[in-house]
DNA sequence: CTCCATCGTCTACATGCGTAATCGACTACG
DNA sequence: CGTAGTCGATTACGCATGTAGACGATGGAG
């Protein structure tokens, strides 16, 4: 993929912890209604329709998504993709702890046990990948 | 006033950006003065001494660094470990974005060209020492 | 013994975040 | 048409955070 002429995934602000759930609900489907938002995410976390409303209007603030009019309400799409995020954060969490090195991250997993067999298999087919 | 000893190895509450950079001075060398603390952190960040003074407080409170009495003053310690918080927040990222799956954080780092050659060899050098 | 430089603590205040009630506009039903 | 329900917007409010000044204690210089 080469650059597009046009890209609309620029994170102008953080996402914060609220703010990521309803993210998620809407990359794994949109565009979607405030009510619609909510019965994803309402349940799990406890909140109530007028915390997902604030959530989306911050987010809406935030350019992180956008709005398109259908009759009285809106419809709610992610305005940047996940991976640009996912890709923001963990970029944010090397940087931080690791010194800008990948490398010890993942050492640091492996030694605390968290990478299991499935993990280790699927980590060497992606590094045969990469040195072909 | 006796209280009963304490694990230093349990992170009691959530270290903040600028309680971080404190800690990471503290990680390099101590026991600091909140003087030498600062000397370390006032410059780069552009804050003064009174600031440093409440993060190092702040984080006495949440048992993140322990103090000994030096004189009129105090001497300040890490009181949980790098590797500990390190471990911690990497865990955080890796649930919040990935499932609590490693592997998909190890794709997304190679995808987005974040591995050097170098980390790689590395890496490779791991994984070979986990699979013995 | 006095005074001053420092030390940690207390207090402060703006902003951001989590959570939500309320309000004015509008639609759909009767 | 009027009324009830629903929508986004506005407002609220307590707690966390970033940043720092003010204050009282105190140890060291003279």
């Amino acid at each position: 993929m080469s650059e597009s002429p046009e890209r609309p995934d620029r994170i102008s602000a953080e996402i914060t912890g609220a703010e990521h759930a309803v993210m998620e609900a809407l990359w794994q489907r949109s565009p979607l209604t405030a009510q619609e938002v909510c019965e994803e995410v309402c349940g799990p976390r406890g909140w109530s329709l007028a915390t997902v409303k604030t959530l989306l209007s911050r987010l809406v603030a935030k350019q992180a998504v956008e709005t398109e009019p259908d009759g009285k309400r809106f419809l709610y799409s992610p305005r940047i993709e996940r991976t640009a995020y996912v890709g923001a954060e963990s970029r944010r969490l090397v940087d931080r702890l690791f010194g800008g090195r990948a490398a010890p991250l993942f050492a640091h997993l492996a030694q605390s046990e968290q990478l299991t067999q499935d993990d280790i298999a699927e980590i060497e087919a992606l590094l045969k990948e990469l040195k072909s």
